[in-house]
DNA sequence: AATCATCGATTACGTATGTAAACGGAACGC
DNA sequence: GCGTTCCGTTTACATACGTAATCGATGATT
């Protein structure tokens, strides 16, 4: 699996791709406080577990992803549920709604949702 | 932060306590395959991180939990919600949904929940 | 052509993690 | 009392991770 420092190249990458290092690291060197041989070695890293593939583009390498966020976002989140709540999704808002740390947006999207299911081939 | 491994001892603590090792190894063993020795080093881990407390019992201690389970669920969901969904529960669930991965029971829940939120103080 | 600048690749290193084995002292059985 | 058993404590070791520095090749400069 891929791991949280490499989690934020990737989203660099989903966001736009191809890139290169530099470009990366323009994209999350504030935030990160990354020096350039930290990219580089977690693109590497990522190269090596098949997440991203690059083409060279001159002197240069474009990085692309292969893993989809979709994937990632999914493997990552069911883990969770799995280990934490049963494997569902509801005890999860369940906890956050006793913790009361729904957001009206939340609420109001989640009920949006609920009525789209409904609207579903029966 | 607690990891993977010592939450499986977490979870049999927050399930009952105190436990000797030994109980717990018991109750871990089958699934995890693992050695005495190996839940006596995480047991170590999470008495260096407070995480649970061992007081003695004649020639033995029993443990348990200082780490509460809602507090170390919270923590972890919220930081999962942070990193994939802008913090927020309701992308989350929309992303399960459209991955057609709400079971009816989780569906029966959420709207139950949401009939809930209307009934609280206004 | 010799030199310099630029990249990626290789190597480094401390900490965390998973998984144990070895050690050492106290309690128990004789 | 003395060996044996039972625990916890200490030590071990491979892999992963975060974070870089260094090396080496390739292309640009003069």
């Amino acid at each position: 699996m891929i791991s949280e420092a490499e989690a934020v190249v990737m989203e660099v990458l989903w966001r736009n791709a191809p890139r290169s290092a530099e470009e990366i690291l323009a994209e999350v060197g504030q935030a990160q406080q990354w020096q350039e041989g930290t990219v580089k070695s977690l693109l590497n890293r990522l190269l090596k577990k098949k997440a991203v593939k690059a083409e060279r583009d001159g002197r240069r390498y474009l990085y692309s992803p292969l893993l989809a966020r979709e994937k990632y976002v999914h493997q990552t989140s069911k883990s969770l549920l799995d280990r934490l709540f049963e494997g569902r999704v509801a005890p999860l808002v369940a906890h956050f709604s006793e913790q009361r740390k729904l957001s009206k947006k939340d609420i109001a999207e989640l009920r949006q949702l609920l009525e789209e299911l409904d609207d579903e081939q029966p």
